[in-house]
DNA sequence: CTGAAAGCGCTTACAG
DNA sequence: CTGAAAGCGCTTACAG
């Protein structure tokens, strides 16, 4: 049993119980209708060769599709898109399908790469955090298969979506800023091509509105999409002749990041003389020891991966009772998360601002 | 082009170029040996119909393996292991393989049903962070694939392992704890099963020996998996009547489980009137806060799941290279990553000891 | 340059 | 209850 060697195939597995192959299948697939005599002949030499149906075959050959589903994230290491693989899984696994996993690094050309290898291995679908570009996400680059877009939206794809409800949680956290009395306000997001980063400034803008307080745009930041870059962003604001007096970071990366260069540049509790005003989109571990209060705009990564997991299901399943009908046209949905506001960090001590 | 209907095949390519089924397929193959004329009417029966190829039934005609590995971790969430599959991706993307994910929950039932799915699934091989059962690692269940273990070790398993220093990284961070001078220090850990939190304890009770400090087994707590859980036995052991001085977390999850209960524990800097000694094993996002310092094993988590990676291709290859020759016997290899102690958290003030 | 035949490993549909 | 034939979608090996 080396690692260079052949597994043994249904047709040897006969040959060694001295049957037909369709015999072998028929005891594999349950052993109804076999002669108990017949039946152990088989699965002693099942096990004599240390045989393993060849699921790939068994299943090209009896259409049942491959069990596969593709999941495409930007980047694994961001935990909240650990818990959106983990939710589709979580919606997924009952149904004894499995994830071929894919990261595109929120490149438009690996996106379309791995979308294309998904379509070839013939996955049954796809749940997708898009980078923002469309042209491989045409159905006809789909081969039909079903897509549901996780988290982002892309402006022209005709797809099922679950989003974050970006806009109001943004919009709410950036009015807790302003009633704390914060006036400069700084954004730091991922990229414009990404719609929730997008959404997200635009419940800033709107909050800036409401507030009848200017944006300053030199205190716009977009495109950070790791840690370091954003803690460099984040310095750079903090070094600017009229620093921000507070920060919204878009997602958990620049959060991270901004609350590392805070904590570079502080002095006790102070940044640059002052308590930072702080809201983050996408919790984080150890808020506990961030010595300011933070408004956190929460929501269930895993639980955005659940519904876009069950979202495709539902078409998968729709799709197999459709197979003699006509199938019916089932209209695209968007489902919306809710986002909350949620307090964290050290509470503001009383007449401290 | 909806969801419902059948991708076209290769035959119904042929049908509309008005060619033979062999035609099309040399035409995919990069069209060598195919008339311009004849081969332009292939391609634009291809676009028309908007044909792509079934890998599947190519690889399965072609014998060319699945371009698949199985990799399969306890958790995704813990960002340890979300940066393992990056490292195993970094690996195998080049060879065009892709990642075929399963999650065991340190479960050796659900362990076993992934490994078993996987081989049927024809995984050219798998990676794996064992949860510490054997039974279903057998060649025999494998079906002669080569298997790498990833973080842990399985006693009785014959396979290629990527180690991390787990004896000397936590033999130097507890030591470090001694040094300044703590002596009632306890370890929080993962389930006695897993080889990391064996060999972690093991590295924490040598560096008692080495310090002649008597080991108080009622601080040893192992079994914690999650944030929750670590938090809950951390907040047990500050309730003690007899608490610790200082803290071992050896690992991610209790690590941050522990500071988080550190922190709704504390005045102001001090934890039970003291400052509390801490070392961990892994990094942690926001280090940069916690008011103490923390003694870190790092060590680098997607090196080690690109080492398994590589271990892997590896084995893959020389698999083809000795399709003709005798395979000659590859010895296994067991890689040992450093794991060294660095100084995170705020800096010791001079005499605060 | 092009195609008819056979087969990868399995299962469906049909006989007996 | 058991098996010979055909085929899932593709490619190899062989003819022409």
């Amino acid at each position: 049993m080396t690692a260079g060697q052949k597994s043994p195939t249904l047709k040897q597995v006969a040959e060694r119980a001295g049957v037909s192959p369709m015999t072998v299948s028929r005891v594999l697939a349950g052993g109804h209708h076999v002669s108990a005599e017949v039946s152990e002949r088989v699965l002693a030499a099942v096990s004599e060769l240390g045989y393993r149906r060849n699921d790939v075959a068994s299943r090209l050959r009896s259409q049942r599709g491959s069990g596969l589903v593709g999941v495409a994230i930007t980047n694994i290491d961001n935990p909240y898109y650990a818990q959106v693989v983990l939710g589709v899984e979580d919606a997924i696994r009952a149904s004894g399908r499995r994830i071929l996993l894919g990261t595109t690094a929120e490149d438009p050309e690996r996106e379309a790469t791995v979308v294309a290898d998904f379509v070839g291995r013939q996955v049954e679908g796809i749940v997708l955090v898009p980078s923002g570009a469309r042209a491989h996400l045409r159905p006809a680059a789909l081969a039909g298969r079903p897509l549901v877009l996780a988290s982002r939206a892309v402006p022209g794809v005709r797809a099922d979506t679950v989003l974050v409800d970006d806009v109001n949680g943004s919009h709410e956290a950036t009015l807790a800023l302003f009633e704390q009395g914060y006036r400069r306000l700084a954004f730091l997001g991922n990229a414009e091509s990404v719609s929730t980063s997008s959404r997200r400034l635009e419940g800033f803008l709107l909050a800036h509105e409401d507030a009848g307080v200017p944006v300053d745009q030199t205190l716009v930041r977009r495109g950070a999409h790791s840690v370091e870059q954003a803690c460099e962003t984040a310095l750079d604001l903090l070094a600017l002749p009229q620093p921000p007096d507070a920060f919204f970071a878009a997602n958990n990366r620049n959060a991270v990041g901004l609350l590392t260069a805070l904590a570079r540049h502080r002095t006790d509790d102070l940044v640059n003389g002052a308590v930072p005003g702080l809201a983050v989109f996408d919790q984080f571990d150890l808020a506990e020891f961030v010595p300011w209060p933070i408004a956190v705009v929460e929501h269930d990564a895993r639980e955005v991966g659940r519904i876009a997991g069950r979202m495709l299901l539902d078409r998968l399943e729709r799709g197999e009772d459709a197979r003699d009908h006509e199938p019916p046209e089932v209209p695209l949905r968007t489902v919306q998360m809710p986002a909350q506001v949620v307090w964290a960090g050290t509470p503001r001590l009383p007449g401290k601002v």
